[in-house]
DNA sequence: TTGACGACATACCTTTCGGTATGTATCATC
DNA sequence: GATGATACATACCGAAAGGTATGTCGTCAA
């Protein structure tokens, strides 16, 4: 028997996966029901309206993100390890939860930038989980460069905001071409390139794919796993 | 009177500027019609369904682009030129039609990533669009390499996704946050990282907003129109 | 003059949407 | 054992969606 908490937060992840491989506008609250196996009334009793899973989605999911998070840019690991960590994280994000690879995005960010100016609480929601990514970003930036891995001086706020508008656009043009080789080139050579990132802390083998274990683009046969997440 | 082309047209135009504003799922027929000033029997006539409507808005919309981007990538300018002058262009797009900045993003690039797999017809049309985009910012990568303006040798094909890529981020960012000075120094600072332009190619005053009027950031104290265009 | 046709206008269709009203089963508390 | 709260389930609602069926009106060749 499943308690309230339980529905609830079945409710959530329904929405999240929904969401994700679709968009808010064109995922109805009958169909989220009818996946978490819930009936509407048992919705209804928990959320207000669907704006208002939309945002508890979003905390809910940012809780999950944020502990991940929190773990890689901890002191513990220099700040390059924190760097290919959140590579490494970033693209595991990309996968279903079956393993396979499926390329999304954001769901909480695209949904923001996608909304009607009418939806205020969504926008709000998607700009409040902008803020969260920008956050770590930023303070990745600013360790990477008090530990000396950048070429030159930088604003680490500046270069927080690059680095995850960055990630997303080549996160929605991955949604579109669904070519996750492509991806994971692109996202390392991108954000080297808005670091200035010394050459030495390159990850050699560009085509590395973070340790994304069904990845199939070329990272197994020239990178090992081990200089692949950068765990050494 | 109206011609029968100018009937599709008004209605293509109308449907881009209410996508432009809100998204491909939120806006209805029925209020493309109203805005346009033509009944559902003429939607119909001249198109086959709603998807249709956006393919042909697509289609519609990139040919102004590409008369633009034609003219700015021309062999007249030099490759510094056609930079300066493309991230103009890329600012002034963020103008609604009475001059008011409103940062709304790609419309149709945006509809894409955020489209369900269902609609096979939207993805691949922005599918389309951001082939199109990728392929010049290819070609004003391959410019700048050749004409020297570059730290270092670069790919232009991974190198045009790249800006690609991060503006679309960038764009979706700025229609979250609003903040249209904001916009002008990141893309600039983006841009400039993601190439590895020279030093002395940088724009004086990072803060410039590309010559749009009505912006509102300190670029106009602190670089003169002259500079701010690149027209010299 | 007529008849075909393009270019719409009007009315209406079905489906689905987000949301609500109300009923019920379970459980702790008094 | 009565009471009230929690946690749902079922049935339903009005609005709006995309789309269709059919009527009208002007034009133009035959």
């Amino acid at each position: 028997m499943s308690t309230p908490i339980d529905t609830r937060q079945k409710l959530m992840q329904t929405a999240t996966d929904l969401i994700w491989e679709s968009n808010y506008d064109n995922v109805g609250i009958a169909e989220i029901c009818k996946q978490a196996g819930v009936t509407k009334g048992a919705f209804y009793h928990h959320f207000e309206s669907k704006a208002d899973l939309f945002v508890s989605a979003c905390a809910n999911d940012w809780e999950h993100v944020r502990v991940s998070m929190d773990e890689v840019l901890s002191p513990r690991h220099t700040a390059i390890q924190q760097l290919e960590k959140i590579i490494g994280l970033m693209l595991q994000r990309q996968k279903s939860s079956d393993g396979e690879v499926h390329i999304c995005g954001c769901p909480f960010f695209t949904a923001g930038a996608q909304a009607g100016c009418e939806e205020v609480e969504v926008r709000s929601a998607a700009r409040g989980m902008s803020d969260n990514g920008i956050l770590y970003h930023t303070a990745l930036a600013r360790n990477l460069q008090a530990e000396g891995y950048l070429k030159r001086v930088i604003d680490p706020a500046q270069t927080g905001r690059l680095l995850f508008q960055f990630v997303q656009g080549l996160l929605m043009h991955g949604r579109v071409c669904q070519d996750f080789g492509l991806l994971c080139q692109d996202l390392r050579e991108g954000i080297y390139r808005l670091l200035d990132l010394k050459e030495e802390y390159r990850v050699a083998g560009k085509t590395c794919c973070g340790g994304v274990a069904s990845c199939s683009c070329s990272c197994k046969q020239t990178v090992s796993s081990k200089e692949c997440c950068a765990e050494a």
